[in-house]
DNA sequence: CAAAAAATTTAGACGAGCCAAAATTTATTC
DNA sequence: GAATAAATTTTGGCTCGTCTAAATTTTTTG
């Protein structure tokens, strides 16, 4: 069965917004983050539908079948082994790959994507910290991950993963010099607004909002 | 204007079957070598002549346009940066690049192809020796180069091209060992069939057949 | 040069994807 | 539990790119 590019991409979105493919996910949803119209969406569930690739609840939602994660995995194992390889080798931003990846992730060439995931050496997770599947579709063991907003006070923690990979909000990290890796130790914590006072690889002292906090997912030393 | 991925797969095939946009092209010549009917080839051209990509006329054939020539350059440029990258880093044989290349031409991001051709190192050639334009869209130098047949005997030679560029042209050559750069000297050129005995590498004796020297380009040294 | 062959174009149709506007269903609120 | 609001689907229509079959033009050949 030839499965289409945009097919790979509403794919690719279902099974992401909906954890896993463990969820339904609605049709404005799905109409957002592809930046087309409601409409739109329904006429590609139905196709979807009719190729096997989700399931389909007419006024309820949509979730991936296991034909269709299969796909939506793959297409995930592209998109991120390709930032991958714009971030370590081309030396983009983080926040400036996504929308090139969406062009790349859709070049068929089974061979292409094995050797590109030896070339980088079998990256286990993007520049934004989220996790590659191998080549069967297997996901990396997530680390052992917390918000930051809900980290005890004093402790070394690191940045692995931001929940938000929006260009805005990876702009406003740049801004900060925040980067996947930085040291963190949370000094104190605002019960006014939620907000933190964060220590920032041992030096720069600086406030985080609760909106920040609760986008990065830290690891935390023992 | 957007361009579309099929318009520029047209203007590229137009512009290299036109011999860099200097004469025309027939229908049917598009037809083989994009792999569709000629009917679909004049639908095309016909919106390509809308937006004065090309110059068509009706029974006798179309060539690119100044923009359109434009277009083609720099889809032909990705194209063969996409090849280096594709032997170079990630070891594919130079047979087996075209289609994956053609695929990867059309990505959209002016930032990319020019991080890629610093990457690579700025190569002036291709995989096929085939010359790679500059962000500027200008060609460099062709080496002064001949066709196999065509030179003297017992002149040290070495591979710089090939004109027939087809999977089965250079599957042939793989088996031969015969690849960029291989030196060559012609010992014996034969009346009767126009095949020649060459010495490869200063070791290796082997026949080659007119049909094949034809289509190697050679430069030889002083 | 007329007839046959080859190349090319036209006509009509289709699937993929998208959209706006209208209709329908579900959710919310009084 | 109506009435309203929000979400979703349907309807009809559009572009892009392709195709087959038929018509036309150009080229070749006897």
């Amino acid at each position: 069965m030839q499965i289409q590019i945009a097919e790979e991409n509403y794919l690719r979105v279902i099974f992401l917004l909906g954890r896993s493919g463990t969820e339904y996910v609605s049709t404005n949803a799905i109409a957002d983050r592809l930046k087309t119209k409601p409409s739109s969406v329904t006429d590609m569930l139905k196709r979807l539908s009719e190729k096997k690739l989700v399931s389909y609840v007419k006024y309820k939602g949509v979730k991936v079948s296991t034909l269709g994660k299969n796909v939506a995995l793959d297409t995930v194992r592209k998109h991120r082994l390709w930032e991958v390889f714009l971030v370590e080798h081309l030396f983009f931003g983080w926040e400036e790959v996504h929308e090139v990846a969406e062009q790349l992730e859709h070049i068929q060439s089974k061979k292409l994507i094995e050797k590109l995931d030896e070339f980088l050496g079998f990256p286990k997770y993007d520049p934004h910290g989220d996790p590659i599947p191998n080549s069967l579709g297997e996901m990396p063991k997530i680390h052992n991950t917390v918000l930051m907003s809900e980290i005890e006070l004093n402790r070394g923690c690191h940045l692995v993963g931001v929940k938000d990979s929006s260009k805005a909000f990876l702009t406003y990290l740049d801004g900060q010099n925040i980067k996947l890796g930085s040291e963190f130790i949370v000094e104190a914590r605002f019960e006014y607004d939620g907000s933190l006072n964060v220590i920032l690889d041992n030096k720069k002292s600086l406030s985080i909002s609760q909106q920040v906090a609760k986008n990065l997912l830290v690891s935390c030393h023992e």
